[in-house]
DNA sequence: TATTGTTATACTCTATAACTATA
DNA sequence: TATAGTTATAGAGTATAACAATA
């Protein structure tokens, strides 16, 4: 019996939805993870990029304070994306304290990769579930997130 | 608009439960490490603790593998554990290569606190549900955490 | 030969403080 | 004085390889 086991856990763990959805996280980053390793990037470079994708340039302050990442954390990892041509960093003329960060041509045509992994993804984390499922988990997911961020 | 906001986020992260599986995981760690910072212990102590506590006496390599944790990180946890007589690491007669590691009274008692605090944070987390949906979101997240387990 | 516990190494993520330039 | 970006450091989690004792 040498694969790892959920029976085996003590009700105390695998009972309580706590220790599962850290488990299950922690499961569903090492999975998308692995995927966009093929494109150079890691998870948090990609939340970078689907978050400039939508919502064009954004000071760093902004896109670390969105995405919960340090400030501090956020240069480095937008050091590697400016490296790789994927985003740029222009001077904000109303402020020049901030920068205006945002995709570039090619930041654009890899963040569409990123996306389509990132449903090839979910479909397979969700894949024991119907549609109807899905949609009433994602709802929960979203209001135990939105409860979090009120914590803060 | 200094609060970090879900609202914020496009759908191509707020909308997927991909990533809203890690962010809530991680804000599930978050939340249990705090809690369990006043007895001196991290989550992966008290998942070792509680594993114990229902499954007795059990080898190093059967309570990595359980926990999904490398064998080779479990032994500074058992270290610190032992050394404030939490654990102990036995001989075990039958196969002298294992340690049949097993809770002191001292760590039984520690346990029982950890299992209050756990469930104490899971009833914050789950705050905003209902008991019939808290119910339904536990087995929904036991089914993907046992696919994710096949799957490896 | 294979397995158990151990040691060592390295990389990522996270948290914090302090510095600079601007406001 | 406060804020934005930056640099540096340290702790925790994770992954890997190699070793000694034992099967």
């Amino acid at each position: 019996m040498s694969s790892p086991n959920l029976e085996a856990l003590p009700q105390a763990l695998a009972g309580h939805a706590g220790y599962l959805l850290v488990r299950v996280g922690k499961h569903a980053q090492r999975m998308f993870s692995l995927a966009v390793d093929r494109l150079g990037l890691r998870p948090s470079h990609c939340d970078v990029l689907l978050l400039l994708a939508e919502r064009g340039a954004l000071a760093q302050v902004d896109i670390a304070g969105t995405l919960l990442i340090e400030r501090a954390h956020l240069v480095a990892l937008l050091d590697q994306l400016e490296a790789r041509d994927l985003v740029k960093r222009e001077a904000d003329p109303r402020d020049r304290r901030r920068h205006a960060v945002r995709l570039t041509e090619a930041g654009a045509a890899v963040t569409a990769e990123v996306a389509a992994l990132a449903v090839q993804v979910e479909g397979e984390l969700l894949g024991e579930l119907d549609p109807a499922e899905r949609t009433l988990f994602r709802e929960i997911l979203g209001r135990i997130a939105r409860d979090a961020d009120e914590g803060d």
